[in-house]
DNA sequence: TTTTTATTTGACCAACTGGTAAAACCAACG
DNA sequence: CGTTGGTTTTACCAGTTGGTCAAATAAAAA
């Protein structure tokens, strides 16, 4: 039986996972410490401490998170949808993520580039298990001819890979594109891209 | 004027270059340490510090190498050739770094993620131009009707990240696909896609 | 060979790391 | 009011961090 939480333990339960989020997510794991982690939330290392019981606890429980919050999208894909259409709302859905959660995003891809020694399981588990299930489905689009032939795991990199590109490597579009917001048109070329991609030519 | 190097200097800096590569690689600058470094080169730590200042000057060194490998690809674009097969070599060549150099792909985006403290300038600079110079050139193709219409700046970064994911992300691609190597598939997978986008009639 | 120079090492340091213990504090409730 | 239980802080610890230094060693030049 769990302990019912007083508010201060859910408020400041929740503030050290956003610090730890927007500490980790820069630099990661092993580059980020609870000093940092205390100073962003504005509360002592002890103190902290008193809530998480070790820097990994913290890092697991974001993770934890985090995994559920990455597949989410990929659970609404509708078989019975319109496959074009079914494809490229999950692809704005992911470019949505990379837009308004990108230290979600940032977190994610150290742990992976790090070699996912957290979620290693999860990957060959969880996700695995989904994209298996997504690729059928794509496939089956594929032998109805109601899509052009894709490689259905290589396409559901390549839609990871687009949209989290904005999230991951925000700094260099940035640098290239000053100017303006880069999310508008990369929406936009992307819908135009992946549809070109996916319909059948007449 | 430079003393000439010995060929211990000469190859000793190359062990730590390649040991810093791959503990940098992996844990981002901060969560590298000299002596994981000092490890994997087979050198005691101050030796290290013998040949590099500092652990700063090791990450530097690899980061200025690595800038020039990374764009080196792009200036073999040529504007006088045939569009498709240009921007396919391209995306080829960057594949093709993915696999065999994934190491530098990583500390690349390790780089960027976190912000691109120490090459933030040379995004804003070399590679804008670089950048805007191509764009220009598909800008060209576009306009003289050899592709079909996209917005030139968002395909570039299209082709950086479907490629550059099969190194970042390769515990996630070979946890997915855990039995073959993903390399041939994606291959045919990004050409069928690109060469689909660049000409088929919207 | 001797001398000069380049290289390597062991001992060390101050600052920082994740984490602990106990005392002090505070809010609520009887 | 006083007690209780949750909260916060101060002081501290042992291990690690990047980096230094002088002495020891190996290589090259004379």
């Amino acid at each position: 039986m769990t302990k019912a939480e007083t508010r201060i333990q859910k408020k400041n339960q929740a503030v050290i996972l956003s610090a730890g989020l927007k500490v980790f997510s820069q630099y990661g794991f092993r580059g980020s410490t609870l000093d940092q982690i205390a100073t962003e939330a504005g509360l002592s290392k002890p103190n902290i401490l008193y809530y998480f019981s070790s820097k990994d606890a913290i890092y697991r429980a974001l993770l934890s998170r985090l995994l559920d919050d990455w597949l989410e999208p990929i659970y609404e894909i509708d078989a019975s949808g319109d496959p074009v259409e079914e494809l490229l709302s999950y692809t704005r859905r992911k470019l949505h993520m990379s837009r308004h959660f990108p230290r979600e995003s940032r977190l994610f891809a150290n742990e992976i580039i790090q070699g996912a020694p957290h979620i290693g399981d999860a990957l060959s588990g969880e996700l695995r298990n989904v994209v298996n299930k997504i690729a059928a489905i794509i496939t089956d689009w594929v032998n109805e001819e109601r899509i052009q032939p894709v490689d259905p795991h290589h396409f559901i990199f390549s839609i990871w890979s687009l949209t989290q590109h904005y999230a991951d490597f925000d700094v260099q579009v940035r640098a290239v594109l000053p100017d303006k917001d880069p999310f508008p048109g990369a929406e936009k070329h992307l819908e135009d891209m992946l549809r070109r991609m996916l319909t059948m030519p007449a």
